[in-house]
DNA sequence: TTGCAGTCAATATC
DNA sequence: GATATTGACTGCAA
């Protein structure tokens, strides 16, 4: 009756609680021949039995490990015996084959190697997990990513760096073999990791695999497996071409995973990529500054003035939006580390937003603030950004009023480039709409600015401006965490968070991550920035619509 | 249409 | 040679 029920009326997948999933995971493994017949243990009745073995899926991924509920017969727990041969009820096997080996905690060190039983040697063939994940597989990580709890992404990064770089294996290496992804977006991904509530199941994809190849015991030798290979196949292929006249195949030496996959002959025809002028990125900056959602018109007008295509202008500003707010996010990540120590939520979670009433309350003045930067940071859209990166209400009604005030110092020394647009700065100001303002301090741009050098210099000019009492700063880092712990990410949905089996699942240290301090000072600069945009949020707020304010 | 997320891939930098 | 940066593109959602 269920079933019939099922297969008549299905919900969609967003209405589906955990376990409203898993019938249809059980289907689409099935159909993907996954699960074969009379695998799970139906035993028994319609009810519960069957759908065991597909609860301890998240468990699985969680902890790496095959919680034995879910399969009576083996009861290998979480032991990390490698391959322990999952049981056919396993009826998930191809999600836990993923997880390859449970729980060890990774080693960083090269050296080390876990005795892999039954494991197929890396050394011949079979290289990592392949990622080009062929059908099943590839559904099934993202079988995992739905059920995946919320993941620590900057621990899961700052480990999975650590690895790559104990080890030194290249990032193109572990991106291509691992993650799917090419050297640039893996290094992105690296240095600027979303947090968990912010990505889409697309996005998290590549975490979730990183945390899977954390916790494959092998994951190591069998990424220096490949990168052996590869060097075996480089030589070839040189020896071979220097004979041959070919001209230089695609030196991808590449896992070819491409094979097939996506071949792309044609490279001719490819039009030169566009380089900005320091000049003109900086007009564009003072652009944002002011105005961070130009109008066609402003564009029209920025695309003529700079000499550039409107289509350039616009990217400009799509990237520039979207690369200041994941800047904002390693800001919130690394101050609400550094306010707490060991707090249980991820720093991930923390830094979400969300939380719409705690925020703006506190702040009590955490050190978070570094002394020099503080100043400068602020600007403009600063606040707004920061409070829309938040996702918290307040935002919208700061946004505005935040913006107004910061008078725009944006204008650094430096002498606008020739044509400075700078079209109605004014008049975005109060535009309700302006989502995310920078959160740089706009003003100078250099705050969030990912260009480090043109922020340098800009940074401490403005810190007089910002006038964020040095107490403020520690007020934002502190309430960054203060949110998190207050409010459960947004929006991790309540069977993710599961702090403590979380910990024990992926084995991360949690906090750890966040912990980290690149003591980059720019990056000092920014988070003394955010804390001094808070504070003048709040004083905006409180003498405006105190009302309004619902941090 | 517009904005965004996620990526690629060329290029810059280390 | 590896890694970081960044302009451009694709797909999706509102």
């Amino acid at each position: 009756g269920s079933v019939s029920d099922m297969l008549s009326r299905p919900k969609p997948w967003s209405k589906l609680t955990q376990k409203g999933r898993e019938p249809f995971i059980r289907m689409q493994l099935w159909l993907n021949g996954e699960l074969g017949q009379g695998v799970l243990p139906v035993q028994g009745q319609q009810q519960g039995p069957v759908l065991h073995s597909v609860t301890s899926l998240q468990d699985p991924l969680q902890q790496g490990c095959v919680s034995s509920e879910s399969t009576p017969k083996t009861s290998a727990s979480c032991s990390p015996a490698p391959e322990s041969p999952m049981s056919s009820s396993e009826s998930v096997k191809s999600l836990t084959e993923l997880v390859q080996q449970p729980c060890p905690p990774i080693e960083t060190s090269k050296d080390s190697k876990p005795p892999e039983p039954s494991d197929p040697p890396a050394s011949d063939s079979q290289p990592a997990t392949p990622l080009p994940l062929s059908g099943h597989s590839a559904l099934s990580i993202q079988e995992l990513v739905a059920m995946s709890p919320e993941l620590d992404t900057y621990g899961i990064t700052k480990r999975v760096k650590e690895v790559l770089t104990d080890n030194n294996l290249g990032q193109r290496l572990f991106g291509e073999t691992i993650l799917g992804l090419t050297q640039g977006s893996v290094s992105d991904l690296l240095a600027r990791p979303k947090p968990w509530h912010k990505l889409s199941l697309k996005g998290r994809e590549p975490f979730v695999r990183m945390q899977l190849w954390l916790n494959d015991p092998n994951n190591v030798e069998k990424l220096m497996d490949m990168k052996r290979m590869e060097k075996k196949a480089y030589m070839k292929r040189r020896h071979s071409s220097v004979s041959d006249s070919q001209p230089c195949e695609p030196p991808s030496v590449g896992i070819d995973y491409s094979q097939g996959a996506s071949p792309q002959p044609q490279h001719q025809l490819k039009k030169p990529r566009v380089v900005l002028a320091p000049e003109e990125k900086e007009a564009l900056k003072r652009a944002y500054q002011q105005k961070p959602y130009p109008s066609p018109k402003t564009i029209e007008e920025l695309a003529t003035q700079l000499n550039l295509k409107t289509s350039t202008v616009i990217n400009w500003f799509h990237n520039y939006r979207s690369r200041i707010r994941r800047e904002l996010f390693i800001e919130e990540i690394q101050a609400g580390s550094q306010g707490q120590a060991g707090a249980s939520d991820s720093p991930s979670a923390r830094s979400g937003r969300a939380a719409p009433s705690s925020e703006g309350d506190s702040c009590d003045g955490v050190e978070a603030a570094e002394g020099p930067g503080a100043a400068d940071a602020e600007e403009s859209g600063g606040p707004a950004a920061a409070a829309k990166s938040q996702g918290g209400p307040a935002e919208a009604a700061a946004a505005p009023e935040e913006r107004e005030e910061a008078p725009r110092p944006a204008e650094k020394a430096e002498p606008p480039p020739s044509g400075t647009p700078v079209p109605d700065a004014a008049a975005d100001e109060g535009r309700p709409r302006a989502p995310p303002p920078p959160p740089e301090g706009p003003a100078d741009g250099p705050g969030p600015v990912p260009n480090p050098a043109a922020a340098a210099p800009a940074a401490g000019e403005d810190a007089a401006t910002s006038a964020a009492p040095p107490g403020e700063g520690p007020c934002r880092a502190r309430d960054g965490a203060d949110r998190s712990s207050a409010l459960p990410s947004t929006s991790a949905p309540a069977a993710a968070r599961r702090p403590s089996s979380l910990q024990s699942l992926f084995g991360l240290p949690e906090a750890a991550g966040a912990r980290d301090s690149r003591d980059n000072p720019l990056r000092k600069k920014k988070a003394a920035n955010l804390n001094s945009i808070i504070h003048r949020l709040e004083k905006a707020a409180s003498r405006e619509e105190p009302i309004e304010w619902e941090f």
